[in-house]
DNA sequence: CGACAACTTGACGTTAGTCAACCACGGTGG
DNA sequence: CCACCGTGGTTGACTAACGTCAAGTTGTCG
């Protein structure tokens, strides 16, 4: 039995090493004696596509990171208004401010099904004094989660909403060309790009005219990369 | 002869001690016996109003606290429109990602005076690893950013121009109402709200005609925050 | 006092939002 | 098995908002 086949499962700390994330993720480099040193139980879940991992106004003290599928992070408005300000992926950390502050920032809710270690926040902080690996690992998923905002805010909020849809396309490709990747239902690629529904729709329905997208199952897409990074002027 | 009445002056470690903007800084509850083991030299800098305090290009060797004065962190994109990704007044830290990466990844541009301290990157990260207080106080500094980051998008970049006008004249106002704050030049205000001049100019004259915000010297600005916060629909 | 830059205002064009109808698909139940 | 319904997506006609271009106006600094 493998990790993955069973649905809530617990798991030894000790199983950390042998964990194919690892690498990519929070614990990677990590020396085999600091992995040990963890006791805590570090939790396994699976989520189905639309379930929620947490919520803004919950106590965080839970570190995620993602093994598997795509997260949405949500923001509300007083006025009601929402937006996604991050999408998280494959070795992405969610909730990283649980190690700060007290509670989340965000709701996180599954887009995809996915699959996340369940971290406790105390224990990251402990290992980040003890472990300058982790440490240094903490600081640049930090960096990263930071670097990435920045980006969303230059490129995907701004400019013509063509622009825009095509910018995400190209971070959503995570710009292996020729290659299927998932794109989210139009509402919520609105609430990322800041436009409506229909907008959104029209202009995939231009990039299919022009022939650089093509739809393939249900929030799936193909696309031709360089030719989308013509079309915003990006160095292919 | 204080701090601030020279212009470009080295400082020795220990007068970090005396620095009245520690409180809110990075070293806040830094140990006496922290402090001094700071030899590498900390650098007292002034910058005119225009004057650029590093470049995206540039390698991140410094981090900078922020006494006084507002400062603008600038992104470029391709095809050559640039935005303005955050604003820094006093208290907060430009260029952290010096500690983790090797290049800045803004243009740092003084709106006003500005006055910082220049404090060497790996002064910061070998702290970090000696002292909880300053890894703590680096981490908290770290999740300040992103929160901020996150707040622009959703705040800032979102609703018609008239409400991200008014969301970010409540965010320069700092919450004091009845006080004058600094504001931005229109090109800037655009930029930060990826938005014309022209429309900034034309929200900013309907809210002198509503008689909620009134003009004072050149960037500077009084506000009935109440009232601000009314038209946006935030608890006041 | 003059010159320049920043800001303002107006008229107009373009883009995205709105409202509404329609279509395509998947699941449910008869 | 197929009709039905619901959801998500698309399309069209119209409207409102913002951008553009251009001409003033104000303000500031030498």
């Amino acid at each position: 039995m493998t990790i993955a086949e069973n649905n809530k499962e617990f798991l030894a700390s000790e199983e950390c090493a042998l964990c194919p994330t690892r690498e990519i993720a929070l614990f990677a480099n990590l020396k085999p004696e600091d992995l040990l040193q963890m006791h805590s139980p570090i939790q396994y879940k699976v989520l189905e596509k639309g379930e929620t991992l947490y919520t803004h106004d919950e106590k965080a003290d839970y570190i995620y990171t993602l093994h598997d599928g795509v997260l949405k992070l949500e923001q509300y408005l007083p006025s009601g208004e929402q937006r996604i300000v991050r999408l998280l992926r494959r070795g992405d950390l969610a909730g990283i401010e649980a190690v700060t502050a007290a509670n989340y920032q965000h709701d996180a809710i599954a887009l995809t099904k996915i699959s996340v270690c369940k971290i406790p926040s105390n224990l990251v902080l402990d290992l980040s004094h003890k472990s300058p690996e982790l440490h240094a690992n903490l600081l640049n998923k930090w960096q990263l989660a930071l670097t990435t905002s920045d980006t969303w805010l230059t490129k995907l909020s701004t400019g013509p909403s063509r622009y825009r849809v095509v910018r995400l396309l190209i971070w959503l490709s995570g710009n292996s060309p020729d290659e299927e990747f998932y794109m989210p239902g139009r509402e919520d690629m609105g609430n990322i790009l800041s436009l409506t529904t229909e907008t959104v729709s029209r202009a995939i329905a231009g990039l299919r005219r022009d022939g650089v997208l093509e739809l393939r199952g249900s929030n799936s897409a193909m696309a031709d990369i360089s030719n989308l990074k013509q079309i915003v002027k990006e160095p292919t």
